[in-house]
DNA sequence: AATCCGGGGGC
DNA sequence: GCCCCAGGATT
């Protein structure tokens, strides 16, 4: 092998590397890209919808969502009138729920300072709320084809194995380096394939871990971490922090056939969304927590002398990244809708009336268990 | 630099 | 159970 030769596990990104990265990606994604439906005529609003949807979401996932949420709101100027409700209402399931907010307000502000149109470069798309460098690198390049990388996690890991990097991906560093490793092989042609390209290789074929599929790769002879047979042990992470454990009380108030449902503050944890009034359990036990937090939606008022005091009808636990929820449920029934409290945005709802006002996947989870108990107690 | 924010798919 | 996913905002 001459000296010249560069050797295929280094990092460094020669001109005829670069070249033969950028010839057999694209070549590769006009044969097997997939179809799917915000592909067919890319335009600003309908790449923006995909993009945010598709953070932290896997394609198959999105797919009805996307579909429904277009119906609905076919225009950036239809979902900048729509009322916030209706919004988080076709986003709930989907998680994430500031996305939807910031979506709304990002829809809002691109019509009334933009007179509709959206910004068409990289730096005016990162202005607006919920967009940052990747979804402005995706829509910049897709739609306007400016030069810029559009670095998610497919891109993190195909890029960190193509160029052998030991740096962790999930710091700012990491990050850093592989950003401008991708800036290095971007095309001046056809930048949003390509973008598109190193994602969808990512999602296909170089795979986490184990599951990488280096002999149907078509970048195979220009990766590093395939030469040095290091595949499998990249990327490089730092570990993450355990999940907290935590209980939360979930109180179920009835009068007649409908339940009180109040609106989760607009930040935070299930945004906005719609539930049964829950409470995060301090310490001790959660039925002394039940009872407090039921004197607390009473606002102060003696409950009816008569009345049985909260009875529990059962646990549900549910897994989020950080946190671990056991919600332990108490029921209540009470003679008179006047008794909600100091609560700010509350309503009654039957409980299929609640399943149709926006509820997270946690909240279902309740009530499911609430129409299951219900059935036995009476 | 670390943490928070959901939910689902795949193994 | 674990890791991952077309990330962004906040501290």
């Amino acid at each position: 092998m001459p000296a010249t030769m560069p050797a295929a596990d280094s990092n460094s990104l020669d001109a005829g590397r670069t070249t033969r990265i950028r010839r057999n990606l694209l070549r590769w994604y006009d044969a097997h890209q997939r179809d799917l439906p915000w592909r067919k005529k890319p335009q600003p609003y309908t790449t923006w919808i995909s993009e945010i949807m598709l953070q932290q979401t896997q394609v198959a996932t999105v797919l009805p969502y996307y579909r429904r949420f277009l119906k609905a709101f076919p225009t950036v100027r239809a979902l900048a009138a729509a009322p916030s409700g209706d919004v988080l209402q076709h986003w709930a399931g989907l998680g994430y729920y500031s996305r939807a907010r910031n979506l709304h307000s990002a829809a809002q502000v691109v019509c009334q300072a933009f007179d509709g149109r959206f910004p068409d470069s990289y730096e005016g798309l990162r202005g607006l709320p919920g967009i940052g460098d990747y979804t402005a690198g995706a829509i910049a390049s897709i739609c306007f084809g400016e030069r810029q990388p559009a670095v998610d996690g497919n891109v993190l890991r195909v890029v960190a194995r193509l160029t052998n990097c030991d740096e962790p991906i999930n710091t700012p560093a990491g990050k850093a380096l592989i950003r401008a490793a991708t800036v290095e092989m971007l095309p001046h042609k056809r930048v949003g394939d390509f973008n598109q390209a190193l994602m969808e290789l990512g999602a296909r074929v170089c795979r986490p871990g184990s599951a990488a599929d280096c002999d149907n790769c078509p970048v195979r002879n220009q990766c590093a971490a395939l030469a040095s047979k290091r595949v499998e042990a990249l990327p490089v992470k730092n570990r993450k922090t355990a999940p907290r454990e935590q209980d939360w009380v979930v109180v179920a108030l009835q009068h007649q056939d409908a339940f009180l449902f109040r609106r989760r503050p607009t930040n935070g944890l299930w945004g906005g969304m719609w539930e049964l009034p829950t409470a995060i359990v301090q310490e001790g036990r959660a039925d002394q927590a039940a009872s407090a937090f039921v004197r607390e939606l009473h606002a102060g008022r003696q409950p009816t002398r008569r009345s049985t005091g909260p009875r529990a009808f059962g646990s549900v636990t549910h897994q989020l990244t950080h946190r671990r929820i056991t919600f332990h449920g108490f029921h209540l029934r009470t003679r008179h809708r006047s008794d909600l409290g100091g609560i700010a945005e509350a309503q009654w709802a039957t409980l299929d009336d609640a399943r149709a006002m926006g509820i997270s996947t946690a909240m279902q989870k309740v009530l499911d268990l609430l129409e299951k108990g219900a059935g036995e107690a009476e």
